[in-house]
DNA sequence: ACCCAGGGTCGTC
DNA sequence: GACGACCCTGGG
């Protein structure tokens, strides 16, 4: 187990006034994260980088305060993805038709994050066939187990663990953590990152979504749709992603297909159909059907 | 008790 | 391209 030197940062906090396209329940619950838990007043805690923070929401004041390893400010304009205008995005998408017009209403204050491209990677080779608490169970243990300590407020965080601190568990291990059959997968990631067979940094220079998919694709245990998750979920960013799972094919289905048998349907004509009806915003409307599916 | 599904992927045919 | 297997857990 690693003990390294517990991280001490001075704590911070930032009120943003008149915030638009956030609301903490959607944007940590939409299925893009898996460490931020609702605390008894409704706020948020979670922790990403070197970062634990607290949010909440009072009218249309964002309150955020906690330990951060740089400024705050800086680091919640990248991680929230404030940069980007979601009226507009919202506006755009709004007018292809009804359906999405409905989906966006019920969701309008999801917002994406920018994950670190490491941890929305592990964390999505262990989404496979698993379930939403399970997925949080099993992260919540790698990190307590091989991630830093961060003391904040009486409670103790754990980092996300890096390639680095995974370089010597073994497959028994996770399989120990709870990681089931993903276990080799995820001890495969570490293993190619590490050797640099596989150079996550090299895949920012990649411009062709469907090119970048297809790298990670080589990595075991990223098929289709754990790769459009994390291109689209991480700080890849690449909002022409449109993840299809069990609940985006419902929904899907109920909408534009409702002749054909859900399970005859055929991915890629959803995916198709998507990119006709969303283009290059896809991976948003694709958030917004999937929260409001799944919440209704 | 038993079965099923869950933000799927892989190996085999 | 279709099909079954796969770790594990919570809920019916």
């Amino acid at each position: 187990m690693h003990t390294g030197d517990k991280i001490k940062m001075k704590e911070q906090s930032l009120i943003i006034k008149n915030i638009k396209s956030f609301e903490p329940k959607q944007v940590f619950e939409c299925g893009q994260c898996f460490r931020w838990n609702v605390e008894d007043d409704g706020s948020y805690t979670g922790v990403f980088g070197e970062n634990v923070l607290n949010v909440k929401k009072i009218k249309d004041e964002l309150k955020i305060k906690g330990i951060c390893k740089r400024e705050i400010n800086e680091v919640v304009q990248v991680y929230f993805d404030l940069d980007r205008n979601y009226d507009e995005i919202k506006n755009i998408l709004s007018k292809v038709d009804k359906n999405i017009a409905e989906s966006i209403k019920y969701g309008e204050g999801i917002r994406l994050l920018n994950q670190d491209l490491w941890e929305t990677l592990i964390s999505f080779i262990i989404s496979a066939n698993n379930n939403i608490p399970r997925i949080k169970k099993i992260i919540d243990t790698l990190s307590k187990k091989y991630g830093r300590p961060i003391k904040w407020q009486e409670n103790t965080y754990y980092t996300f663990p890096t390639a680095e601190e995974l370089k010597n568990v073994t497959v028994q291990e996770y399989r120990e953590a709870g990681l089931g059959f993903r276990d080799k997968y995820v001890a495969d990631a570490v293993k190619k990152v590490l050797s640099k067979e596989f150079k996550l940094e090299e895949l920012y220079k990649i411009e062709n979504t469907a090119i970048l998919k297809e790298k990670l694709m080589e990595l075991q245990g990223v098929g289709e749709k754990v790769a459009d998750c994390v291109l689209l979920f991480s700080d890849l960013k690449r909002l022409d992603a449109f993840p299809v799972d069990v609940w985006v094919r419902r929904v899907m289905k109920e909408l534009y297909f409702p002749d054909i048998e859900e399970k005859k349907l055929d991915k890629k004509q959803i995916q198709e159909l998507a990119k006709k009806k969303y283009s290059n915003l896809a991976g948003i409307a694709q958030q917004y059907l999937f929260y409001w599916k799944r919440e209704a």
